[in-house]
DNA sequence: CAGCTACGTAAGTGATTTCTTACATAATGC
DNA sequence: GCATTATGTAAGAAATCACTTACGTAGCTG
């Protein structure tokens, strides 16, 4: 899940994740999209291969990117695991915020400022 | 959200933001269940509040730290953007599965090794 | 085989992260 | 007011990260 998360934590990433998630691209063809170098981006698709979030298919001297489907749910998995949980907290939150709106209201000026 | 996510992208954080989802502790009760130094755990808690993730209640010398359930589920909706449109590789992965251990069995060995 | 194409890897660099220790600050209790 | 408690901030060290240029390598093509 680390890993998964790191991967995520980059911006370039979460592009490339989004470019090889709608159809399968070579290296070069996602390099295109990108200003960096391509061997930058030979690096991120590895970090994202090494989380388990793509999935590469050799073709000659081409090798063929997409998301892998299966890493990329693992990991909605377990996120989902982490929001369990707080969404209670959505309630409480919103109920201690009416509470304070209400007692702010009530509470115009009942200290004197001592001067 | 690159905000939050690189929040999230640390082991640490994410088990503050779990101990912080459960009931608002105090930093300095957060920093006992860590091995790290207190200041350390003050600076988690700073990305952390940057990111949208916890809030804080000033209480005396105190300062009590909760999950942010809004920060929290803006993130989750926004990751959820990004799972959309992987689910239907999920299927399309299968079916290539599926297609491939098929031809798999149907071929045998259908070509000569040319000894 | 020679050259070309598409790609990964190596090595190095500057920026960022995470941690530490030392210090500054605000509220509390005597 | 003075010590104590709870906490954030500063400064710097070590590790990691994202990037660059240079090079290595596998497969195709003539």
């Amino acid at each position: 899940m680390d890993e998964a998360l790191k991967a995520l934590a980059d911006g370039t990433r979460r592009r490339i994740l989004t470019l090889v998630s709608q159809q399968e691209r070579t290296a070069g063809d996602i390099a295109g999209h990108f200003t960096v170098s391509r061997p930058a981006i030979s690096q991120h698709l590895r970090v994202l291969l090494d989380a388990g979030l793509v999935s590469v298919r050799g073709d000659g001297t081409r090798r063929f990117y997409r998301a892998d489907a299966l890493g990329l749910d693992a990991l909605r998995r377990e996120m989902e695991t982490l929001w369990r949980g707080r969404l209670e907290l959505l309630k409480q939150e919103a109920e201690a915020e009416a509470r304070a709106a209400e007692k702010a209201a009530d509470t115009n000026e009942p200290e004197g400022e001592s001067p």
